[in-house]
DNA sequence: GACGTTACGCACCGATCGGTGCGTAACACG
DNA sequence: CGTGTTACGCACCGATCGGTGCGTAACGTC
């Protein structure tokens, strides 16, 4: 959603609260993008790398998100001039105090509430099947 | 992404490397989701007030990201049998804690970095101008 | 000289997102 | 009895998301 801002984005800005928050939200808006910035919160890695170590990723949609955290002033992108080809993507500042601050948060607060968060989600899945399994039956 | 969870994600769960930050950050996904939440910060709000405390926001998109806070236990909804009727939307104990902690770092990450932030999408906003630019002029 | 690796780009596709517009049940008011 | 309000539901739509498959430039290896 940022990264492909359009001009009319502004007049949006004026009707939501805050939209600086909004600006922030939207970071993790995309699947992939805060998978790959925990990966690399452990330090650079090569693009093949991240692919593995995230698994799951198509490499174009790990492209997309590299662009936009690139785009986003989070990450940093080395390439050197091998063969075979050798990218190293990096935590900028920026990307390093999102990571510290409001991801870890995040983290903190999934190992505490994440079960809740789970079975929260089990129990209304469960409402929808059983309203389901009543419809069929009547 | 979360509340339309299908059988597969089973299967993907395997592949990240922590999915109960992923099933947490998958609640900022959603473009409204975050925004009800802190719109539902300063206490209980009916349905229409919420549409016009956000602003922007369609019905029935409003509609959806309720559905979705309820199903994920963020939300209590309470309606009362009058007329007009009277639907109250409430932050849980979960909701609440998910809005004190992540969201509150979000929220000073975004007052202190969000200007870095925004600085760096317009500079690369004006990259992608100029290349085309560029490549209009040839 | 064929083959593998890396880091992409591009075309195509189904699914989902968010928006618009219209309908409706229940009641209150004039 | 027509009008307004509230909280939805539903049909339709363009845009975007993420995935698959294929191509490629540049080099090392066998």
């Amino acid at each position: 959603m940022v990264g492909e801002r359009s001009d009319r984005d502004v007049d949006r800005d004026k009707f939501v609260a805050d939209c600086r928050v909004r600006a922030a939200t939207d970071l993790f808006a995309h699947t992939w993008d805060p998978v790959v910035l925990v990966a690399l919160a452990s330090g650079s890695r090569r693009r093949r790398e991240l692919r593995d170590a995230i698994g799951g990723v198509s490499d174009k949609v790990l492209t997309q998100a590299l662009h936009r955290l690139l785009a986003n002033g989070l990450i940093d992108r080395r390439a050197h001039a091998e063969a075979p080809p050798r990218v190293e993507y990096t935590l900028t500042g920026l990307g390093q105090s999102l990571v510290d601050g409001p991801m870890k948060a995040l983290g903190h607060w999934a190992n505490e509430h994440g079960d809740e968060l789970l079975d929260a989600q089990e129990r209304s899945a469960r409402n929808v099947i059983d309203a389901r399994v009543i419809t069929m039956a009547t």
